[in-house]
DNA sequence: TATATTTACATAAGTACTTATATAAACAAC
DNA sequence: GTTGTTTATATAAGTACTTATGTAAATATA
């Protein structure tokens, strides 16, 4: 007997508000069995900050629509928790410029693919048509108790640790994919310029129909990264547009993407591959050349103006 | 832009509790438009305790899934407003027994058809194919920031003072509307013995097919009233299974199947009218009398136990 | 029958929001 | 260029929950 769901839609309020802790306190659960120090109730705000960079109290408090001192509040405790830094702005003296502590970009990474699985969990339990909101809460609530949210993400959790990730070639269903991966790439390491959009946006036509290739990362049924092969001339093609998702850094897909491309490349015996990068993408060049890439004179018309390195690869062997 | 709608399932739980903080919010706006001393977060519980006449801290926790102090404190509420009765239990002196209060009753009544236009007006928002659950929130968000759930209840409560009710006749596909209007009736008053539900479960075969009649009360698509015409013999008909819903008590809807029967009566040319009823009934009674019924000696081996009065009113005219 | 455990409710303190209001800087108006 | 208004954030107090714990009566156990 449940008093909330007899009543149906005019107790709608206390049982969204019920549904809301409980998710809350299973949230933190998760948060608790990965040994994190985090509150859920803080991720709409941090997870603003670390998507603005730099932010405001009242930018946050827009995105949300909450009152203004529960963002004050938040990033008080965000503060307290050494997870953000909160400096004046030079120009307004009013303002307060919120920013990620280096302990909250660390935090930050450890917390993506929990996210990410959450996310997955609950998206999976709630995706099934409903003709109406009290059905679909139902169908939650009944799920929560023949098994926890939090068992849920945590036998989730181990299961994708352990998902094996695949690479695959290019099919036009992909493109969206393609497109994703690499603005949020452009986004959060430079800039997108309307140019980068139509490349992307006509992968097949820009790429793959001038004789070059895509491949992407899966796991499971999610596409978790991508990389081109784009040909420069016969046997010769520049490694390009290597992006990963956010939730899925750290699991070395860029690397499985890398080796993919070499081994493609010898069984396809091509001679050469060069790449393109910046040197402020430190990690990025250390991996390349574990791969063995060499740097190599640039042009003086490059073709990629946020570039300042090029790299070779000869596959002779 | 709504940064916890783009967030989408990894934010449910605070979407859940925004969403309820505008329902709760909204609702006391209507209570206060209508002059009512009432809050939103005690309904749950004041609902549970009308429902069950007398109740505990205990059962009603049970009822509602939260924490036994929140009962306790939404108690204390509800006694300093006056609205319940706290008493000791005689026999286990732990307990406390919780039923209304005379002001409680009176306050019920008023809100009744409140609720009722509040359950209407969530459900036809909330009652649409959606794919998800995030689908339905966002929608009732989208209806809500159109035009207030406050707005929307008012102007709904408006419209539904002036709707008219109108009388039809019996159609099968009403039974389970006579069952439940009846049993409600019983449980409210007295107390439903087997053979109630067997005669109103089959209304049709112990009613309208030995010649009686059955009428409801339609409140533009609901089913709000009921009586039945029960044939004695040629000519003589049993006033009976009056019900109305606790939602539209206070609107002359017994007075208006009752004046409904007379009428059909006469025209049917039928001699007389009788009813039984039960003394502590005082306002149905005044009722009959104002009708035209006058009391008659019971017979010895009445039908009813719960009946101690008989009337008739015969239709000569 | 004395003692331990369970049950029913109350109290205390904490939490994450709310509204109302304060403070100080920026901007607008005359 | 002073004054009034707006904007950005902070503080204070209240609210409706929570967890932890207290108290007293009922029940189980030995």
């Amino acid at each position: 007997m449940d008093a909330l769901r007899e009543f149906r839609e005019i107790s709608l309020g206390s049982r969204l508000n019920r549904m809301s802790d409980v998710m809350m306190k299973e949230t933190q659960k998760v948060y608790t069995y990965y040994g994190i120090d985090f509150d859920p109730y803080l991720f709409p705000a941090f997870k603003i900050i670390s998507l603005k960079n730099k932010t405001t109290n009242t930018e946050i408090r827009e995105l949300l629509n909450v009152s203004q001192p529960a963002i004050t509040q938040t990033l008080h405790k965000l503060l307290k928790k050494e997870l953000i830094n909160i400096n004046s702005d030079e120009i307004d003296k009013r303002k307060k410029i919120i920013s990620l502590s280096d302990k909250g970009e660390k935090l930050l990474i450890k917390m993506i693919p929990i996210w990410n699985v959450i996310h997955e969990t609950v998206e999976k339990l709630t995706t099934f048509p409903s003709e109406n909101l009290v059905g679909h809460l139902s169908q939650l609530e009944d799920a929560f108790s023949e098994k926890s949210m939090s068992e849920r993400v945590i036998s989730n959790m181990k299961s994708s640790e352990h998902s094996e990730i695949t690479i695959i070639s290019f099919d036009e269903k992909y493109t969206e994919d393609f497109y994703n991966l690499n603005i949020e790439w452009l986004e959060t390491f430079f800039y997108v310029e309307s140019h980068d959009k139509v490349v992307l946006s006509n992968a097949k036509s820009y790429i793959i129909d001038k004789g070059g290739h895509i491949f992407f990362a899966k796991d499971g049924e999610h596409i978790v990264g991508t990389v081109a092969l784009i040909k420069i001339e016969d046997g010769i093609f520049e490694l390009s547009k290597m992006a990963v998702s956010p939730a899925f850094r750290g699991k070395k897909i860029g690397q499985k993407l890398m080796q993919h491309c070499i081994s493609f490349s010898k069984e396809q015996n091509y001679t050469k591959l060069i790449l393109y990068s910046n040197r402020k993408l430190e990690n990025a060049i250390y991996i390349y050349e574990k791969y063995g890439f060499k740097e190599i004179p640039m042009e003086k018309d490059s073709p990629y103006e946020r570039s300042n390195i090029k790299m070779e690869l000869p596959l002779d062997s």
